[in-house]
DNA sequence: CTCATTTCAGTTTGACTGATATGC
DNA sequence: CGCATATCAGTCGAACTGAAATGA
């Protein structure tokens, strides 16, 4: 019966009454996103369980996937991931105790060591993507426009944060 | 030199590729959230290490700077920052020890404590909002309408998911 | 030899659960 | 008594750093 409010709002009153008018905007967008993000991983870990995975093992299986032959070195993986090298190592530790990868030499790089997908991680990777698709990935709440305009705002910030470019 | 692509707009298209419409597009949105708190959350743990802060200590820092009496019992700051009870006493520790709050016996409610905020954590507050403030928190490529545009359709995103309402 | 690749050990941070003490 | 509040101990996941091993 207590309709919540939401938090943000809340918040950004609160910044208005002290600081002038910018940064509650700035901020309010700011912590939008980090709300955001903290309440999609909530869901997507739930619906990941499962399988057996987490986001951050799920990107890397579908990562995997996507690869012509299923495999790669792990430091390629940490670059797609945008992640450490040891992190990866990390996930795939995971992956590979889970039966969804394994871990086979480089034919010619003696260093390198390649992942490569196993069938029973694609089954996981198609079970665990219709799952998410279900639910279109926890955007139900938004139209095509307005997910093609997110992506662009988000585009727009993040080459500014230097994420590409 | 290597203008890097944009790691999202590559995930799409091997997305599209393999999988119909839909599906790439709220991936494409989901990502772009993920990544920008990522980068955001980075930048601002950076600004404020000199504040010997981290994002969720400046924010439980700013929660407590919004109120009358610079004030709150531990279970209130949980709900507003809306994370577990045990996690805002962890993160009140580490502010008490940096001498930025203090716990005080509340007045009335023998259970409860109170966290205050010291004139060393208004400090603090302050300092560390003018730093953030002066890249805007970080979305200095974004003017006003496009924050504004993404706090809404973040807004509508949390709503459904079931932030509040 | 230098450089690249990965692993390993250890740390940090944040968040959780469940149990307990305390007081309303 | 039941309920609320906070702390504590322990766990987990993700990411990092820096050192070591191995091979190009």
């Amino acid at each position: 019966m207590t309709l919540k409010l939401d938090p943000i709002a809340e918040a950004r009153r609160h910044w208005e009454a002290r600081w002038p008018a910018d940064p509650s905007r700035a901020m309010a967008a700011v912590t939008s996103i980090m709300r955001s993000q903290q309440l999609l991983l909530a869901r997507f870990d739930e619906l990941l369980k499962p399988f057996r995975l987490t986001f951050p093992r799920y990107e890397a299986l579908m990562l995997l996937s996507f690869t012509r032959e299923g495999e790669l070195p792990i430091g390629k993986m940490g670059e797609r991931l945008q992640v450490h090298r040891s992190s990866v190592t990390n996930v795939v530790e995971k992956l590979v105790a889970g039966g969804l990868a394994e871990r086979v030499p480089h034919p010619t790089d003696g260093r390198a060591t390649l992942v490569r997908i196993t069938d029973a991680g694609r089954e996981a990777a198609t079970a665990a993507t219709a799952v998410l698709n279900a639910e279109l990935f926890g955007l139900q709440a938004l139209d095509a426009p307005a997910q093609e305009g997110l992506i662009d705002v988000l585009t727009t910030l993040r080459a500014d944060v230097g994420d590409f470019g």
